[in-house]
DNA sequence: CAAGATCTATATCATATTGATATATGTATT
DNA sequence: AATACATATATCAATATGATATAGATCTTG
């Protein structure tokens, strides 16, 4: 899926910054999708450019100007031709894995060669992060007035992404915890 | 993690090719991590320069050289070395997480912008695709003379990831096949 | 309470990676 | 016989990363 694409999409369920983009790629959809700021900030000038979005900046006291995205009606009704043209691209390409990079896993993989305890560091850092994502998809709390996740909370297909999230996390910890001691000795 | 020390660490477990080390990336180690021939070769051309491999070219009778890449002595000492070095700069980034880019569950989030039957093709799709590479992982049966998936099926280290990747790849599939149902309209 | 760290916010850029394409032959399918 | 797919390496334009710069706000901790 093309970078603006995806941010048109995210633009879809209200207006946001360069920098709320990222949050959500870092915090709620952080297991599906990241990106980085190098690649979402000209995504957005070209946006910007082609008038599928508008920019309104806020400026706040004291801190840098706040650059609001709004999808434009034009960016709406591209966005949803551009999603099937990328859908049936996807479809026809034959390639429906994911593209991940687990350089935990790599390391576990390499484990032999470290010392134990640095294994067991990995581990332990490890095990604390998941357990923080975890916090963070399954958090059922109350949503404040700019909150940018509301919908991913609330929509069919956030609980459905949601949901997974959390089962896979959940056996993910669990099998980390009951077979680590296989990994390493002691 | 570096793609050089990725390469290095692969061939830890003997000779290799370039197409091999993309076959196993994309075979059973495709959950792990995945990178294109554009990063491989070049990668490996560069340990070639700096003496931590050897390259022996098979010439085979009508397909093209297969050039087959040895870890040197020099090559296993730099490679405990720089792993090392990676991990406790892993530990002190304080980034644990994994690089994710999933197409599938960015198309799924967007689901209400497109047609159903889109949307029921594409996780009819990745279900096939999960099935295939859980009978992949699983698979147990025997192996070849140059099997290069040997100790990854019977290390410690293969075995835990192994095993990691199994539940998770059923309890994803679980999921999805209990829940797809509460995303689209029938 | 001051120093240091972290957060909000955008931007740039050298380096790294992707994904497509080229080349060449073998094997399997239709 | 033709088409598709597998083996095998290589290149490269377009894209992405990750680090750095800038700058004020706020949180933290000895």
């Amino acid at each position: 899926m093309q970078t603006g694409t995806l941010c048109l999409g995210l633009l879809t369920d209200g207006p946001k910054s360069g920098y709320t983009i990222k949050q959500l790629l870092s915090g709620p959809l952080n297991q599906i999708y990241n990106l980085s700021f190098g690649s979402i900030y000209p995504a957005l000038n070209k946006l910007m450019d082609e008038k599928y979005v508008t920019c309104k900046q806020h400026a706040q006291d004291k801190k840098p100007d706040k650059k609001v995205y709004t999808i434009t009606k034009k960016g709406t009704s591209y966005f949803e031709e551009v999603l099937l043209k990328e859908a049936l691209e996807y479809l026809r390409s034959g390639t429906y894995g994911d593209q991940i990079k687990s350089e935990f896993l790599m390391m576990l993989l390499f484990s032999k060669f470290m010392p134990p305890e640095t294994t067991n560091l990995i581990i332990d850092e490890r095990v604390l992060h998941m357990r923080q994502i975890l916090n963070l998809v399954e958090y059922e709390g109350p949503t404040s007035d700019q909150d940018d996740t509301r919908s991913m909370r609330s929509s069919a297909e956030g609980l459905f992404i949601r949901g997974l999230m959390t089962e896979v996390l959940k056996t993910s910890l669990n099998y980390i915890e009951q077979n680590r001691k296989k990994l390493n000795v002691k």
